[in-house]
DNA sequence: CTTTTTTGTGTTTGCGTACACATTTATTCT
DNA sequence: AGAATAAATGTGTACGCAAACACAAAAAAG
């Protein structure tokens, strides 16, 4: 085996001590112009691939992620993204990473901007967020930029943050997805429902790339389409119960959609409807929805998989901090669809 | 933060130096019965923890790992294997984890067991095989058992083989799945083909395992059967196509399910004689398949993830053998569900 | 009573990082 | 010129563990 060559090695072929080596890899500063030259030259030659169980051992820092995350005992969805970090925390804790937790309220934008505040108050090494509102966000962005924190999105993709790296589906063609599941075995032309359980205007861009691709492949195959929008915040239930009735009735009424994890609202209505041929589709595996699934009142959920995009958010941010590796700028998660029979394999499998 | 108790700590408090205490904490032996005791006594009182980052460090040791899988030039299902394990080994590579692989003739059981052979010659710290042979691997795994080489089976589970960790699917579980699919949306009864295209008996354990689940599902939704088995080692491509003809004549046929990556010889002659209302159902994302799926002759492809399969079992043996990490037994990926539109996310998506 | 073997014990080395500290140059001011 | 200051480098060490090594002392053999 060939022996890996060291920081040792390179000094002495540079004719400098392994400290200007160190800090020629670190640019850190206070280097000559010529010992400069010389060990970039050797660097050129050489490929030094550092030992990375060395550097964390001698480096024996702790790194200190925050986690900008709605609150989870207010909406279901987010607990996942919890779940992800604990387990990427249990993982990287042995190379000293721990991470803080800074909860908001997803329906109150000044509440989003305090956690913000106090995350970068805690002067964190990097930070995980969700940034569900995209007017306030922008400017934490810049300052997460001016403070040179490394940030990571994950969820909700915003184009004008130049982030390390986001973790998410591609919306649109997870709407083309639930549009071709809709379609599928559906011989004759009927009509197909998108509902639009609104709790908050902010989420209308994210939702509206899906129903782009839902109503794009849906038109491909000549479908008629019906909308309808709900407010699920609206204290009046029985508008509520009403609305779904006078949905469900609709004539010809062949499958609705729901572009947000909701679908159980819609699912409970056709359960007690005793209803079975309007086929619903929804999102993600929360456990108001997977009941629906299994009984059949929901066929498909597309799979977001929250928790798996904090814990490569988590991970995306450790590789950086520890490892100086290059991360991709941009990773979509595979669009997971989930029926009764494989939900199991889904809930009983790790992230890994 | 509190420090954490060093060796050097232990070495202090029991009065000896810290090539005793590590003498004591590994067995080694050569330690006297006065300093045994006097070390015993410490490491009763305090709770050490070693430093697993030192400890690799430490050490200083490449691992040899043994991958064993059939021959990715014969059947491209086996490609994705070894992408997963060379994608794995980039990642370990910086931990001194090398893998070299050991090619068999996945129709020949002898070619299996020289394989094996060579694999436990070249005394690796630890093997990852795909025992497509049963019988042939038994006694294999008692001579991995007997060497103390930990083992990681991925692909086909053996029950009486006890290794470190199976990875791979449930496989009744997944022909339930396809049974779930084929019958979506089928308002009248019709029928349902199984298709069994066998190129080697061996492989009727882990087959028939999916066709049970299929049977079942489509038994609870009371829907008929008929089964065909079909020899694609067959030379004469006639009688093969002539089989297929024939099948896709049955009167009422509306899906046909292939239990193995081969559903693409099936969809040739659907696209040939322009048939779209009878589903197909396979497996596995090979080159072969996707070009049907994407034109609509295959309508779902159930993903095994053997690249994932691999990728984890890599890492299933490097943390055990560098961490002495505890690793879960069996690991049951999740069923994916591949149709046109979702493909691509799966393609683009990397293992992580 | 000497020589060899066994046994117990302490020391060193392997790694990269991040300091404190020492030493050497280069520049500026008196 | 000579001293004072600043910048550039070098040196040394701690971190944490394992394993090889050196060397003593004790036990066994001759």
């Amino acid at each position: 085996m060939t022996k890996s060559i060291r920081i040792k090695d390179i000094a002495l072929k540079a004719q400098v001590s392994v400290g200007t080596v160190d800090r020629v890899l670190h640019n850190r500063g206070r280097v000559s112009e010529d010992a400069l030259k010389k060990v970039l030259a050797v660097l050129e030659e050489i490929d030094y691939k550092p030992n990375l169980i060395a550097r964390t051992l001698g480096s024996n820092k702790t790194y200190h992620l925050a986690l900008i995350v709605p609150d989870p005992s207010q909406d279901p969805y987010w607990e996942a993204p919890v779940e992800g970090i604990l387990q990427a925390e249990v993982e990287w804790a042995r190379y000293g990473f721990r991470a803080e937790r800074f909860i908001f309220n997803q329906h109150d934008n000044q509440s989003f901007e305090r956690a913000a505040e106090l995350a970068l108050k805690s002067s964190p090494d990097g930070i995980l967020i969700a940034p569900l509102f995209y007017r306030e966000s922008l400017p934490f962005f810049k300052r997460f930029e001016q403070q040179k924190i490394p940030f990571a999105l994950f969820n909700t993709n915003i184009h004008e943050a130049k982030p390390l790296s986001f973790i998410g589906q591609d919306l649109y063609k997870s709407g083309r997805t639930a549009g071709e599941l809709m379609c599928l075995g559906q011989k004759d032309s009927g009509t197909f429902a998108i509902v639009h359980i609104y709790e908050d205007i902010q989420n209308s861009v994210h939702i509206l790339e899906k129903e782009k691709g839902f109503i794009d492949y849906l038109r491909e195959r000549n479908k008629e389409l019906k909308t309808i929008t709900m407010s699920l915040s609206d204290p009046h239930e029985n508008s509520f119960r009403d609305q779904i009735s006078t949905l469900c009735n609709t004539p010809n009424l062949k499958g609705i959609f729901v572009s947000t994890s909701k679908a159980y609202t819609i699912a409970s209505h056709l359960k007690e409807i005793n209803q079975k041929n309007i086929r619903l589709i929804g999102y993600d595996l929360i456990p108001e929805n997977l009941g629906y699934l299994k009984s059949g009142e929901i066929t498909f959920l597309i799979n977001q998989n929250p928790k798996r995009q904090a814990f490569l958010g988590f991970r995306c941010l450790a590789n950086h901090l520890l490892f100086k590796k290059e991360v991709q700028s941009i990773d979509l998660l595979p669009l997971e669809i989930i029926t009764a029979e494989n939900l199991q394999s889904y809930l009983d499998s790790e992230i890994h």
